[in-house]
DNA sequence: CTCCAGACCAGAGGGCTATC
DNA sequence: GATAGCCCTCTGGTCTGGAG
Protein backbone atom coordinates (compact mmCIF):
# COMPACT_ATOMS: atom_id res chain seq x y z
CA UNK A 1 0.00 0.00 0.00
CA UNK A 2 2.88 2.12 0.26
CA UNK A 3 2.94 3.28 -3.42
CA UNK A 4 -1.03 3.99 -3.58
CA UNK A 5 -2.05 7.17 -4.32
CA UNK A 6 -5.69 6.92 -3.92
CA UNK A 7 -5.53 8.06 -0.59
CA UNK A 8 -3.36 11.46 -1.34
CA UNK A 9 -6.62 13.67 -0.96
CA UNK A 10 -7.21 14.19 -4.33
CA UNK A 11 -11.05 14.63 -5.26
CA UNK A 12 -13.57 11.98 -4.97
CA UNK A 13 -15.58 10.63 -7.30
CA UNK A 14 -18.84 10.91 -7.54
CA UNK A 15 -21.56 8.78 -8.98
CA UNK A 16 -21.22 8.92 -12.47
CA UNK A 17 -17.57 9.85 -11.78
CA UNK A 18 -16.29 7.47 -14.18
CA UNK A 19 -18.70 8.56 -16.90
CA UNK A 20 -17.86 11.73 -16.42
CA UNK A 21 -13.88 11.21 -16.45
CA UNK A 22 -14.26 9.54 -20.14
CA UNK A 23 -15.88 12.20 -21.29
CA UNK A 24 -13.62 14.82 -20.05
CA UNK A 25 -10.69 12.78 -20.80
CA UNK A 26 -12.57 11.88 -24.34
CA UNK A 27 -12.73 15.89 -24.78
CA UNK A 28 -9.16 16.36 -24.48
CA UNK A 29 -8.94 14.66 -27.96
CA UNK A 30 -12.12 15.85 -29.81
CA UNK A 31 -13.35 19.50 -30.21
CA UNK A 32 -16.85 20.14 -28.17
CA UNK A 33 -19.68 19.65 -30.23
CA UNK A 34 -20.45 22.27 -31.63
CA UNK A 35 -24.91 21.24 -32.64
CA UNK A 36 -26.57 19.52 -30.23
CA UNK A 37 -28.59 18.07 -33.30
CA UNK A 38 -25.96 16.28 -34.30
CA UNK A 39 -25.83 12.64 -33.65
CA UNK A 40 -23.37 12.01 -30.76
CA UNK A 41 -20.12 11.06 -32.13
CA UNK A 42 -19.07 7.67 -31.43
CA UNK A 43 -16.59 8.04 -28.74
CA UNK A 44 -12.88 6.92 -30.91
CA UNK A 45 -11.58 4.77 -27.79
CA UNK A 46 -7.89 5.10 -27.01
CA UNK A 47 -5.20 3.62 -28.29
CA UNK A 48 -3.36 1.27 -25.64
CA UNK A 49 -0.38 2.07 -23.91
CA UNK A 50 -1.07 5.96 -24.88
CA UNK A 51 -2.15 7.79 -22.02
CA UNK A 52 -2.96 10.80 -20.80
CA UNK A 53 0.27 13.03 -20.43
CA UNK A 54 -1.38 15.09 -18.33
CA UNK A 55 -2.77 11.67 -15.64
CA UNK A 56 -0.81 11.15 -12.75
CA UNK A 57 1.04 8.05 -13.07
CA UNK A 58 -0.15 5.50 -10.42
CA UNK A 59 2.35 2.23 -9.88
CA UNK A 60 0.81 -0.57 -7.94
CA UNK A 61 2.26 -3.11 -6.95
CA UNK A 62 1.22 -6.80 -7.63
CA UNK A 63 -0.31 -7.63 -4.55
CA UNK A 64 -2.22 -4.25 -4.83
CA UNK A 65 -3.12 -5.63 -8.22
CA UNK A 66 -4.38 -8.99 -7.34
CA UNK A 67 -5.75 -7.63 -4.25
CA UNK A 68 -9.08 -7.13 -3.17
CA UNK A 69 -9.50 -5.56 -0.14
CA UNK A 70 -6.40 -3.43 -0.44
CA UNK A 71 -7.10 -0.88 2.48
CA UNK A 72 -6.00 -2.03 5.89
CA UNK A 73 -6.83 -1.08 8.65
CA UNK A 74 -3.52 -0.65 11.26
CA UNK A 75 -5.47 -1.32 14.58
CA UNK A 76 -7.65 -4.55 13.13
CA UNK A 77 -5.88 -5.21 10.18
CA UNK A 78 -9.69 -5.24 8.36
CA UNK A 79 -9.51 -4.78 4.81
CA UNK A 80 -11.77 -2.26 2.62
CA UNK A 81 -11.77 -2.06 -1.02
CA UNK A 82 -12.37 2.13 -0.96
CA UNK A 83 -10.37 4.00 1.08
CA UNK A 84 -13.36 6.59 2.45
CA UNK A 85 -14.45 3.03 3.64
CA UNK A 86 -11.12 3.06 5.37
CA UNK A 87 -11.44 6.58 6.78
CA UNK A 88 -14.85 6.20 8.30
CA UNK A 89 -13.77 3.05 9.91
CA UNK A 90 -10.79 4.70 11.38
CA UNK A 91 -13.56 6.84 12.94
CA UNK A 92 -14.44 3.89 15.18
CA UNK A 93 -10.80 3.82 16.48
CA UNK A 94 -10.80 7.13 17.43
CA UNK A 95 -7.71 7.49 15.03
CA UNK A 96 -7.62 10.72 12.28
CA UNK A 97 -9.61 10.15 9.43
CA UNK A 98 -9.98 12.43 6.18
CA UNK A 99 -12.71 12.20 3.82
CA UNK A 100 -12.55 13.17 0.03
CA UNK A 101 -13.69 16.80 -0.85
CA UNK A 102 -15.85 16.36 -3.66
CA UNK A 103 -14.37 19.19 -5.40
CA UNK A 104 -14.80 18.38 -9.38
CA UNK A 105 -11.37 21.19 -10.36
CA UNK A 106 -8.80 18.32 -8.97
CA UNK A 107 -10.32 15.52 -10.69
CA UNK A 108 -7.44 14.57 -12.50
CA UNK A 109 -7.27 11.47 -15.09
CA UNK A 110 -5.25 8.86 -13.51
CA UNK A 111 -2.43 5.92 -15.59
CA UNK A 112 -1.37 3.05 -14.11
CA UNK A 113 2.05 1.21 -15.11
CA UNK A 114 2.45 -2.33 -14.85
CA UNK A 115 4.90 -3.56 -11.95
CA UNK A 116 6.28 -5.84 -14.15
CA UNK A 117 9.71 -3.98 -15.31
CA UNK A 118 9.84 -6.08 -18.67
CA UNK A 119 6.78 -5.46 -19.33
CA UNK A 120 5.96 -2.78 -22.33
CA UNK A 121 3.36 -1.08 -19.73
CA UNK A 122 5.80 -0.69 -16.65
CA UNK A 123 6.66 2.18 -18.93
CA UNK A 124 4.50 4.97 -18.06
CA UNK A 125 4.49 6.39 -21.62
CA UNK A 126 2.82 3.11 -22.30
CA UNK A 127 1.03 3.36 -19.31
CA UNK A 128 -3.05 1.55 -19.29
CA UNK A 129 -6.16 3.95 -18.69
CA UNK A 130 -7.97 2.43 -16.27
CA UNK A 131 -7.63 0.27 -12.84
CA UNK A 132 -9.59 -2.73 -14.44
CA UNK A 133 -7.36 -2.43 -17.21
CA UNK A 134 -4.01 -2.76 -15.39
CA UNK A 135 -5.54 -5.49 -13.66
CA UNK A 136 -6.89 -7.38 -16.34
CA UNK A 137 -3.06 -6.86 -17.85
CA UNK A 138 -0.99 -8.05 -14.81
CA UNK A 139 -3.21 -11.13 -14.46
CA UNK A 140 -3.25 -12.17 -18.41
CA UNK A 141 -0.02 -11.40 -18.67
CA UNK A 142 1.75 -11.93 -15.75
CA UNK A 143 -0.47 -13.92 -13.72
CA UNK A 144 -1.36 -17.16 -12.92
CA UNK A 145 -3.52 -19.56 -15.74
CA UNK A 146 -5.35 -20.90 -13.52
CA UNK A 147 -9.19 -21.02 -16.01
CA UNK A 148 -8.36 -23.39 -18.38
CA UNK A 149 -10.59 -24.74 -21.16
CA UNK A 150 -11.71 -28.47 -20.90
CA UNK A 151 -12.55 -28.64 -25.05
CA UNK A 152 -9.27 -27.10 -25.83
CA UNK A 153 -6.78 -27.33 -23.17
CA UNK A 154 -6.24 -23.70 -23.63
CA UNK A 155 -5.13 -21.63 -20.42
CA UNK A 156 -6.82 -18.35 -19.31
CA UNK A 157 -5.76 -16.25 -16.50
CA UNK A 158 -8.77 -13.85 -16.52
CA UNK A 159 -12.19 -15.24 -16.46
CA UNK A 160 -14.07 -13.73 -18.49
CA UNK A 161 -11.52 -14.45 -21.38
CA UNK A 162 -12.21 -17.92 -19.93
CA UNK A 163 -15.63 -17.54 -20.45
CA UNK A 164 -15.51 -15.98 -24.16
CA UNK A 165 -13.48 -18.02 -25.48
CA UNK A 166 -15.77 -21.44 -24.00
CA UNK A 167 -18.45 -19.60 -25.59
CA UNK A 168 -16.89 -20.46 -28.69
CA UNK A 169 -14.45 -22.93 -28.49
CA UNK A 170 -15.74 -26.35 -30.71
CA UNK A 171 -18.10 -24.14 -32.65
CA UNK A 172 -16.12 -24.92 -35.97
CA UNK A 173 -18.33 -27.10 -38.00
CA UNK A 174 -18.74 -30.08 -39.53
CA UNK A 175 -20.87 -31.17 -41.59
CA UNK A 176 -21.97 -34.48 -42.50
CA UNK A 177 -22.95 -35.87 -45.86
CA UNK A 178 -26.84 -36.00 -44.84
CA UNK A 179 -26.70 -31.88 -44.05
CA UNK A 180 -26.61 -32.28 -40.23
CA UNK A 181 -24.26 -29.62 -38.80
CA UNK A 182 -21.81 -30.72 -35.42
CA UNK A 183 -20.10 -28.02 -33.26
CA UNK A 184 -17.94 -30.79 -31.94
CA UNK A 185 -15.47 -33.12 -33.68
CA UNK A 186 -17.00 -36.09 -31.41
CA UNK A 187 -20.19 -35.17 -32.04
CA UNK A 188 -19.66 -35.12 -35.58
CA UNK A 189 -17.65 -38.50 -35.80
CA UNK A 190 -20.44 -40.25 -33.53
CA UNK A 191 -23.33 -38.76 -35.39
CA UNK A 192 -21.08 -40.38 -38.87
CA UNK A 193 -21.04 -43.85 -36.93
CA UNK A 194 -25.15 -43.80 -36.55
CA UNK A 195 -25.12 -42.10 -39.99
CA UNK A 196 -23.12 -45.03 -41.59
CA UNK A 197 -24.79 -47.72 -40.26
CA UNK A 198 -28.52 -46.61 -40.83
CA UNK A 199 -27.54 -45.48 -44.62
CA UNK A 200 -26.69 -48.92 -44.59
CA UNK A 201 -29.42 -50.32 -43.13
CA UNK A 202 -31.31 -48.03 -45.10
CA UNK A 203 -29.77 -49.41 -47.83
CA UNK A 204 -31.28 -52.77 -47.06
CA UNK A 205 -34.85 -51.05 -46.60
CA UNK A 206 -34.76 -49.54 -49.90
CA UNK A 207 -33.50 -52.12 -51.60
CA UNK A 208 -36.44 -54.90 -50.74
CA UNK A 209 -39.96 -52.99 -51.11
CA UNK A 210 -39.11 -49.29 -50.51
CA UNK A 211 -39.83 -46.65 -48.05
CA UNK A 212 -39.32 -47.18 -44.55
CA UNK A 213 -40.33 -44.80 -41.80
CA UNK A 214 -37.98 -42.30 -40.16
CA UNK A 215 -35.66 -43.48 -43.59
CA UNK A 216 -37.79 -42.06 -46.20
CA UNK A 217 -40.23 -39.47 -44.74
CA UNK A 218 -39.55 -38.14 -48.11
CA UNK A 219 -40.15 -40.47 -51.48
CA UNK A 220 -38.92 -43.84 -51.80
CA UNK A 221 -36.77 -42.20 -54.60
CA UNK A 222 -34.76 -40.30 -52.13
CA UNK A 223 -30.95 -40.77 -51.86
CA UNK A 224 -30.11 -43.12 -48.18
CA UNK A 225 -28.88 -39.82 -47.28
CA UNK A 226 -31.22 -37.79 -48.05
CA UNK A 227 -33.94 -40.18 -46.94
CA UNK A 228 -32.90 -40.08 -43.50
CA UNK A 229 -32.20 -36.70 -43.00
CA UNK A 230 -34.99 -35.82 -40.95
CA UNK A 231 -33.72 -38.53 -37.95
CA UNK A 232 -30.06 -36.98 -38.55
CA UNK A 233 -32.04 -33.83 -37.31
CA UNK A 234 -33.06 -35.65 -34.30
CA UNK A 235 -29.29 -37.12 -33.54
CA UNK A 236 -28.39 -33.66 -33.46
CA UNK A 237 -30.68 -31.93 -31.35
CA UNK A 238 -28.27 -31.78 -28.26
CA UNK A 239 -26.26 -29.39 -29.87
CA UNK A 240 -28.42 -27.50 -32.49
CA UNK A 241 -31.46 -26.89 -30.86
CA UNK A 242 -32.06 -24.03 -33.31
CA UNK A 243 -31.14 -26.34 -36.54
CA UNK A 244 -33.12 -28.98 -35.01
CA UNK A 245 -36.20 -26.13 -35.28
CA UNK A 246 -35.68 -25.52 -38.68
CA UNK A 247 -35.18 -29.08 -39.68
CA UNK A 248 -38.07 -29.96 -37.49
CA UNK A 249 -40.19 -27.36 -39.49
CA UNK A 250 -38.69 -28.75 -42.60
CA UNK A 251 -39.72 -31.85 -41.76
CA UNK A 252 -43.20 -30.61 -40.50
CA UNK A 253 -43.26 -29.02 -43.95
CA UNK A 254 -42.72 -32.73 -45.70
CA UNK A 255 -44.96 -34.04 -43.11
CA UNK A 256 -47.79 -31.17 -43.75
CA UNK A 257 -50.50 -32.79 -46.16
CA UNK A 258 -50.37 -31.24 -49.22
CA UNK A 259 -53.30 -28.92 -49.04
CA UNK A 260 -52.22 -27.48 -46.06
CA UNK A 261 -49.51 -26.30 -48.05
CA UNK A 262 -46.71 -28.34 -48.58
CA UNK A 263 -45.26 -28.64 -51.93
CA UNK A 264 -47.26 -31.52 -54.28
CA UNK A 265 -45.22 -34.97 -53.39
CA UNK A 266 -46.27 -38.62 -53.46
CA UNK A 267 -46.81 -39.13 -49.84
CA UNK A 268 -50.71 -38.92 -50.69
CA UNK A 269 -52.42 -40.44 -53.48
CA UNK A 270 -55.31 -38.57 -54.82
CA UNK A 271 -57.44 -41.67 -53.07
CA UNK A 272 -57.11 -40.78 -49.88
CA UNK A 273 -56.59 -37.59 -49.88
CA UNK A 274 -59.30 -36.10 -48.42
CA UNK A 275 -58.70 -32.42 -49.44
CA UNK A 276 -56.62 -33.27 -52.62
CA UNK A 277 -55.24 -29.60 -53.74
CA UNK A 278 -58.79 -27.64 -52.26
CA UNK A 279 -56.53 -25.68 -50.39
CA UNK A 280 -56.03 -24.88 -46.49
CA UNK A 281 -59.51 -25.89 -45.30
CA UNK A 282 -58.91 -27.66 -42.61
CA UNK A 283 -57.76 -26.30 -39.58
CA UNK A 284 -54.46 -24.48 -39.86
CA UNK A 285 -52.51 -26.72 -37.34
CA UNK A 286 -48.90 -27.57 -37.46
CA UNK A 287 -47.85 -30.58 -37.85
CA UNK A 288 -46.67 -30.48 -34.44
CA UNK A 289 -49.95 -29.26 -33.13
CA UNK A 290 -50.99 -32.67 -34.54
CA UNK A 291 -48.93 -34.62 -33.52
CA UNK A 292 -49.16 -33.04 -30.06
CA UNK A 293 -52.62 -33.66 -30.08
CA UNK A 294 -52.28 -37.21 -31.64
CA UNK A 295 -50.20 -38.36 -28.57
CA UNK A 296 -53.07 -36.84 -26.12
CA UNK A 297 -55.45 -38.72 -27.84
CA UNK A 298 -52.96 -41.95 -27.57
CA UNK A 299 -53.58 -41.18 -23.80
CA UNK A 300 -56.60 -41.81 -23.97
CA UNK A 301 -57.14 -44.40 -26.57
CA UNK A 302 -59.39 -46.97 -26.71
CA UNK A 303 -58.43 -50.48 -25.76
CA UNK A 304 -59.63 -52.02 -28.66
CA UNK A 305 -56.31 -53.49 -29.38
CA UNK A 306 -54.65 -56.52 -28.40
CA UNK A 307 -52.40 -57.00 -25.76
CA UNK A 308 -49.50 -58.16 -28.13
CA UNK A 309 -50.25 -55.15 -30.24
CA UNK A 310 -49.53 -52.84 -27.14
CA UNK A 311 -46.56 -54.92 -26.31
CA UNK A 312 -44.97 -54.61 -30.01
CA UNK A 313 -45.83 -51.16 -30.87
CA UNK A 314 -43.03 -48.71 -31.52
CA UNK A 315 -42.27 -45.27 -30.06
CA UNK A 316 -43.20 -43.84 -33.24
CA UNK A 317 -45.72 -45.79 -34.47
CA UNK A 318 -47.71 -45.50 -31.27
CA UNK A 319 -49.06 -42.02 -31.99
CA UNK A 320 -50.10 -42.53 -35.31
CA UNK A 321 -51.74 -45.86 -34.34
CA UNK A 322 -54.03 -43.97 -31.77
CA UNK A 323 -54.62 -42.01 -34.33
CA UNK A 324 -55.95 -44.19 -36.69
CA UNK A 325 -58.01 -45.40 -33.70
CA UNK A 326 -59.66 -42.38 -32.36
CA UNK A 327 -63.39 -41.68 -32.75
CA UNK A 328 -62.72 -38.00 -33.26
CA UNK A 329 -63.21 -37.59 -36.47
CA UNK A 330 -61.81 -34.25 -37.57
CA UNK A 331 -58.26 -34.27 -36.49
CA UNK A 332 -57.72 -37.87 -36.60
CA UNK A 333 -59.05 -38.31 -40.17
CA UNK A 334 -55.97 -35.51 -41.13
CA UNK A 335 -53.52 -37.33 -39.02
CA UNK A 336 -54.70 -40.53 -39.98
CA UNK A 337 -53.91 -39.52 -43.25
CA UNK A 338 -50.66 -37.92 -42.19
CA UNK A 339 -49.40 -41.02 -40.43
CA UNK A 340 -50.35 -43.21 -43.34
CA UNK A 341 -48.34 -41.56 -45.47
CA UNK A 342 -45.23 -42.50 -44.10
CA UNK A 343 -46.45 -45.65 -45.01
CA UNK A 344 -46.75 -44.98 -49.02
CA UNK A 345 -46.13 -48.45 -49.99
CA UNK A 346 -49.25 -49.48 -48.18
CA UNK A 347 -51.60 -46.98 -48.81
CA UNK A 348 -55.23 -48.20 -48.75
CA UNK A 349 -54.15 -50.29 -46.06
CA UNK A 350 -55.15 -48.73 -42.14
CA UNK A 351 -51.94 -47.48 -40.34
CA UNK A 352 -53.14 -49.80 -37.92
CA UNK A 353 -52.31 -52.85 -40.50
CA UNK A 354 -49.41 -51.14 -41.61
CA UNK A 355 -47.82 -50.90 -38.11
CA UNK A 356 -49.47 -52.72 -35.81
CA UNK A 357 -47.43 -54.86 -33.93
CA UNK A 358 -44.98 -54.67 -36.62
CA UNK A 359 -42.14 -52.93 -34.64
CA UNK A 360 -39.46 -54.22 -32.38
CA UNK A 361 -39.97 -53.52 -28.77
CA UNK A 362 -38.39 -50.43 -27.10
CA UNK A 363 -37.87 -49.45 -23.98
CA UNK A 364 -40.54 -47.10 -23.80
CA UNK A 365 -43.30 -48.77 -22.19
CA UNK A 366 -46.48 -48.67 -24.06
CA UNK A 367 -49.52 -48.89 -21.91
CA UNK A 368 -52.83 -47.65 -23.02
CA UNK A 369 -52.63 -43.93 -20.90
CA UNK A 370 -49.21 -43.93 -19.56
CA UNK A 371 -47.97 -40.75 -18.59
CA UNK A 372 -45.48 -41.06 -22.10
CA UNK A 373 -47.23 -39.09 -24.42
CA UNK A 374 -45.41 -36.14 -24.37
CA UNK A 375 -42.52 -37.44 -24.50
CA UNK A 376 -43.11 -39.79 -27.16
CA UNK A 377 -44.36 -37.19 -29.41
CA UNK A 378 -41.12 -34.95 -28.86
CA UNK A 379 -39.40 -38.74 -29.94
CA UNK A 380 -41.72 -38.79 -32.92
CA UNK A 381 -41.14 -34.98 -34.05
CA UNK A 382 -37.31 -35.53 -33.28
CA UNK A 383 -37.47 -33.25 -30.85
CA UNK A 384 -35.00 -35.23 -28.48
CA UNK A 385 -32.09 -36.98 -28.86
CA UNK A 386 -32.75 -40.96 -30.75
CA UNK A 387 -30.27 -43.22 -29.43
CA UNK A 388 -28.55 -45.71 -31.26
CA UNK A 389 -30.74 -47.96 -30.23
CA UNK A 390 -33.95 -46.09 -31.33
CA UNK A 391 -32.39 -45.57 -34.92
CA UNK A 392 -31.62 -49.35 -35.14
CA UNK A 393 -35.24 -49.97 -34.39
CA UNK A 394 -36.49 -47.38 -36.61
CA UNK A 395 -34.40 -48.62 -39.41
CA UNK A 396 -35.36 -52.56 -38.39
CA UNK A 397 -39.32 -51.17 -38.41
CA UNK A 398 -38.81 -50.18 -41.87
CA UNK A 399 -37.52 -53.67 -42.99
CA UNK A 400 -40.45 -54.85 -40.55
CA UNK A 401 -42.94 -52.82 -43.14
CA UNK A 402 -41.20 -54.35 -45.48
CA UNK A 403 -42.07 -57.72 -44.40
CA UNK A 404 -45.09 -57.34 -43.54
CA UNK A 405 -46.53 -56.80 -46.71
CA UNK A 406 -45.64 -60.57 -47.46
CA UNK A 407 -46.04 -61.55 -43.80
CA UNK A 408 -49.48 -59.49 -42.76
CA UNK A 409 -49.20 -61.53 -39.00
CA UNK A 410 -51.53 -59.30 -37.27
CA UNK A 411 -55.58 -60.77 -37.00
C1' DC B 1 -31.67 6.58 21.69
C1' DT B 2 -32.04 2.62 18.79
C1' DC B 3 -33.34 0.33 14.77
C1' DC B 4 -34.08 -0.06 10.00
C1' DA B 5 -34.70 0.88 5.18
C1' DG B 6 -33.07 3.44 1.54
C1' DA B 7 -29.49 6.23 -0.52
C1' DC B 8 -24.85 7.04 -1.64
C1' DC B 9 -20.47 5.82 -3.41
C1' DA B 10 -16.66 3.39 -5.49
C1' DG B 11 -14.44 -1.08 -6.34
C1' DA B 12 -14.99 -5.61 -8.47
C1' DG B 13 -16.28 -8.31 -12.04
C1' DG B 14 -17.91 -9.17 -16.46
C1' DG B 15 -19.45 -8.17 -21.25
C1' DC B 16 -18.86 -5.88 -25.47
C1' DT B 17 -16.04 -4.21 -28.93
C1' DA B 18 -12.32 -1.55 -31.22
C1' DT B 19 -7.73 -2.19 -32.30
C1' DC B 20 -3.54 -4.59 -33.19
C1' DG C 1 -7.22 -14.38 -31.85
C1' DA C 2 -5.28 -11.50 -28.28
C1' DT C 3 -5.39 -7.36 -25.98
C1' DA C 4 -7.12 -3.39 -23.88
C1' DG C 5 -10.69 0.46 -23.41
C1' DC C 6 -15.17 1.39 -22.10
C1' DC C 7 -19.42 0.59 -19.99
C1' DC C 8 -22.65 -1.70 -17.11
C1' DT C 9 -24.26 -4.17 -13.06
C1' DC C 10 -23.44 -5.95 -8.67
C1' DT C 11 -21.60 -5.60 -4.17
C1' DG C 12 -20.41 -3.92 0.31
C1' DG C 13 -19.51 -0.23 3.80
C1' DT C 14 -21.34 3.80 5.47
C1' DC C 15 -24.54 7.68 5.93
C1' DT C 16 -29.07 9.58 6.56
C1' DG C 17 -33.69 10.23 7.83
C1' DG C 18 -37.84 8.49 9.75
C1' DA C 19 -40.32 5.55 13.01
C1' DG C 20 -40.84 3.51 17.44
Amino acid sequence: MSNLTCASGEASASSGNRTEIGTDYSQQYFAPPTTQTQPPLKKKRNLPGNPDPEAEVVALSPKTLLATNRFICEICNKGFQRDQNLQLHRRGHNLPWKLKQRTSKEIRKKVYVCPEVTCVHHDPSRALGDLTGIKKHFCRKHGEKKWKCDKCSKKYAVQSDWKAHSKTCGTREYRCDCGTLFSRRDSFITHRAFCDALAEESGRSVAGTGTGIGLGIGNSSETPEAAHAGMMISSASATHDEDIFHGLKEEQQSLMAPWVGAPSSSFFSPHENPNPRGGPTLPHMSATALLQKAAEMGATMSLTRTHQQQQQAHVCTNAALDLSSREDQMTPTLLHHVINSFSSPFQGTSFDHTFGGCAPKTTTAHAAGNNNSEALTRDFLGLTSLSHNDFLNIAAMGNCINNQTQNPWQG
